[in-house]
DNA sequence: AAGTCGCTTGCATTCGAATGCAACAAACAT
DNA sequence: ATGTTTGTTGCATTCGAATGCAAGCGACTT
C-alpha cells in the first residue's frame, strides 16, 4: 500500500488546486480559462498566475466529458497510400491544430481492420472524422446515428447523402489526354490501378471518354497496384504485347516512374522520343531531374483545407446539408510527354 | 436489422441506458466491459446484447477521467521528416493500436511551435509521448513532473536521464566508409546535413573517425538541408571546387539521389565509374532502377516497435530506469558505389 | 443448525471542469 | 432614501464510467 499523497503532489494540478492558491472558487478558475468567461480582470490575473505557479493545464478529458466536445478529429489513412501522401496528413493536422483541435490518427491495412478502428474512434468521442479509406454503409450510418460528421477524402461516400472532397479525376485525366492528343499522340496505352480503386476507375473513365470524343483509341491496357515496382512490370507487359503505342497513361505517379525506368533502363527506349509517359498525383519524386514527369497535380493543400473546413462546419451545425466538393487537378507539363500549349485545343 | 428505438436524442447510449435495458445496475455494465470484471456469464451476455441493441460503446473519455489513463499516446513528428518517413508513422500507430491505445498526432514545422503542441498534449492527458523532434530541458521536465514518459526517436534526450531509441549513426556511417575504403575509394567528399541536426553530425563524425583510423581524409565538405534539391546544389558546389574525390558521402538518401542526378544529368558523369555516391536511410526511392543507391538502412520497424515497447513499459511502471537503445544500421550495397564484400576487411 | 466461503450484485462515491442559478456588491437612476 | 441595472462570484449539479464496500445468496463444512 503505497501512500497516494506523493503521487498526487507530483501529479497534475487541478482547477481546485489553482482555486485554493488563488483564493477563489473552482468555477472562477474554469471561467478564467474559458474565453468570454465572466471574471474580473484582476481576478483572472491572480488565477493565471497561480496556474502558472502550479503548472496547471485544463484537463481536456474532463472538459470533453461535460461539454460533449472532445476536440478530437479522427483521421483514417490507408497504411499503403500514406506512404505516397504523407502531405495529406501534415496538411490536415496543421489545419486541425489551427482550429484548436487535435488529430487522432488511425492507419488501416485492409478493410477488415476498419471496423475495429472505427469502434476505437467512436469510443474516443471524436467530434468528426476525415476518411481516406473505404467504409461500408453500415459503418457510416453508425456515425450518422451518433451525429458524428464524416468527410471522405478522394472517395465517394457509401451513400449519396455523404460529404466529400475530391479531385475531379475524370476531368483531370480527360484534360491531360486532350493536351496529349493536341500534341500529336494518337495511340494510348494504359496502366490502370487496382480494380477495387474507384479513383483509378475514374481516371481511366476520364481517359476513355475523352479519347472517344476525339476519335482516338486505347491500344493496350494492363493493371498495376499503384506501386513503383508494378509500373516496371506493367510496362514490360505492354512493351512485349503486340500493340504499339505513343504514350502510356499511368494511374498514378509511382507507377509512371516505374514505367519510365523500365522503358529506359530495361528496354533501351528514349523518353519522350520513343515513348511518352504520363502520371497522376504530382508527387515530389516526379519533379526530380531524372524524371520530370508530365502529370496531373492534386491540389493537396486545398483539398485538406476544404476537408477540415467542411468538417468543422458540420461539427458546429450537424444538420448542415451534405456536400460534395470537387477540385480541378492541375496539368503539370514535364519532359516525359510533350503537351500542346494550354491555349491550344 | 436496425436497432429498436433507443434514446438517441443525445446521440450516444450510456452505460445507464444499457443497464436499464438489461435490467441491471450501471456498475454491472461497467464490469461487463472490463476484462476480469466480476459478472456472471449469463448477466454479461444479457448486458452485451443490450449494448449491441443500443449501439453502445464505452466512453473512453469518461473512462480516462476516472482511471487516469487516457489510452492516448502523443506522437510528435517534424512536418518535413514525416514527408520522408511516413513509415515511422504507420509502424508506430499500428504498434500502439495493437496495445489498445491510439495515437494523438502532432506535426511541427519549427521549434517555436513545439511549446504550444506540447501544451496540447498535456491537456489531453496522454499516457506517454514519442518524439522525433527536439525538446528543451524545461519541456521535458514538465513531462517528468507529470510523470508522463517520453521516448525520443533518433535523437538524444535533452538531459542524460532520458529514454531514446536510435540508429547508431556514427557506427553505420563508419562501417559504410570502411567498406568503401576496402573497395578502393580514397578521396571522400561529404554533403552534410543542417548544422543543427544531431543526426547529421553523428553521421559525419562516424565518417571522420573511421577515415582517421584508416589514414584517409575528407577532401571537401559542403552542407545541405536534407532535401533532394539541396543534393543537386551541393554536388554542384563540390564538383566546381578544386578538390577531386572518388566518392560523395551524403547525410541522407534524398540528397544522395539529388547528387546522383546532378552528377549524371548536369555534369555528364558516370556513376560509379567517374564518381561514387552513398547515402543514409534506406528509403524507397533509393532502390529504384535509376538509382540503386548504396546506403545504410535504418531498421524502422525495429525502431518503432522498440519505441512503443519502451513507452508502454514506462507507462506501466513510471519508475523504470531510463534507457537508451541503439540499433545497427544495415549496409545496403547498391550500384552507386562499389563496396568490398562484407567479409573483407 | 450454525458458520464459512465464494461469487455476484448494487450503492454511493469519485475523477476534473463547465454552467445555470442565486447571491451579492457597486453603480446608477428615480 | 429606494429601486434597478450591471458585473462578479460561489454553490451545487452534471457529464459517463470505474471501484471500494457491503449486502445478498447459494453451496459447502462441521
Amino acid at each position: 500500500m503505497a501512500p497516494k499523497d506523493p503521487d498526487r503532489r507530483s501529479g497534475r494540478a487541478t482547477s481546485y488546486d489553482v482555486a485554493k492558491l488563488a483564493g477563489v472558487s473552482q468555477s472562477a478558475v474554469s471561467r478564467a480559462f474559458s474565453p468570454g468567461g465572466s471574471v474580473a480582470v484582476e481576478t483572472r490575473e491572480r488565477i493565471l498566475e497561480a496556474a502558472r505557479a502550479l503548472g496547471y493545464r485544463p484537463n481536456a478529458i474532463a472538459r470533453g466529458l461535460i461539454t460533449r466536445r472532445s476536440n478530437l478529429v479522427g483521421l483514417i489513412l490507408p497504411a499503403m497510400a500514406s506512404l505516397y501522401y504523407p502531405e495529406i496528413m501534415v496538411e490536415i493536422t496543421a489545419e486541425v491544430a489551427r482550429r484548436g483541435a487535435r488529430v487522432l490518427l488511425i492507419t488501416v491495412d485492409n478493410v477488415t481492420e476498419i471496423g475495429a478502428a472505427l469502434e476505437g474512434l467512436e469510443s474516443f468521442q471524436v467530434d468528426g472524422v476525415i476518411a481516406a479509406t473505404a467504409m461500408t454503409a453500415e459503418q457510416l450510418e453508425d456515425f450518422d446515428l451518433h451525429r458524428t460528421p464524416v468527410i471522405f477524402y478522394n472517395r465517394a461516400p457509401p451513400h449519396h447523402a455523404g460529404n466529400s472532397v475530391a479531385v475531379d479525376h475524370a476531368d483531370g485525366e480527360g484534360r491531360l489526354v486532350d493536351r496529349l492528343w493536341q500534341a500529336g499522340h494518337r495511340r494510348f496505352a494504359m496502366i490502370t490501378g487496382p480494380d477495387e480503386s474507384e479513383v483509378a476507375q475514374q481516371r481511366a473513365a476520364g481517359a476513355r471518354a475523352t479519347l472517344e470524343r476525339l476519335g482516338g483509341c486505347i491500344t493496350a491496357v494492363t493493371p498495376g497496384d499503384y506501386r513503383y515496382e508494378s509500373g516496371i512490370e506493367a510496362f514490360g507487359r505492354l512493351w512485349m504485347g503486340s500493340e504499339r503505342f505513343d504514350v502510356v497513361l499511368c494511374a498514378n505517379d509511382a507507377m509512371a516512374l516505374g514505367a519510365m525506368d523500365a522503358a529506359r533502363l530495361k528496354h533501351g527506349l528514349r523518353i519522350p522520343e520513343d515513348v511518352s509517359v504520363a502520371g497522376f498525383d504530382g508527387f515530389n519524386a516526379g519533379r526530380w531531374l531524372a524524371y520530370q514527369l508530365t502529370t496531373v497535380r492534386q491540389p493537396i493543400r486545398a483539398l485538406a483545407a476544404a476537408a477540415v473546413e467542411m468538417l468543422f462546419a458540420r461539427i458546429e451545425d450537424p444538420d448542415m446539408a451534405p456536400e460534395r466538393r470537387l477540385f480541378s487537378g492541375e496539368i503539370v507539363p514535364g519532359r516525359s510527354a510533350r503537351l500542346a500549349p494550354s491555349g491550344g485545343g
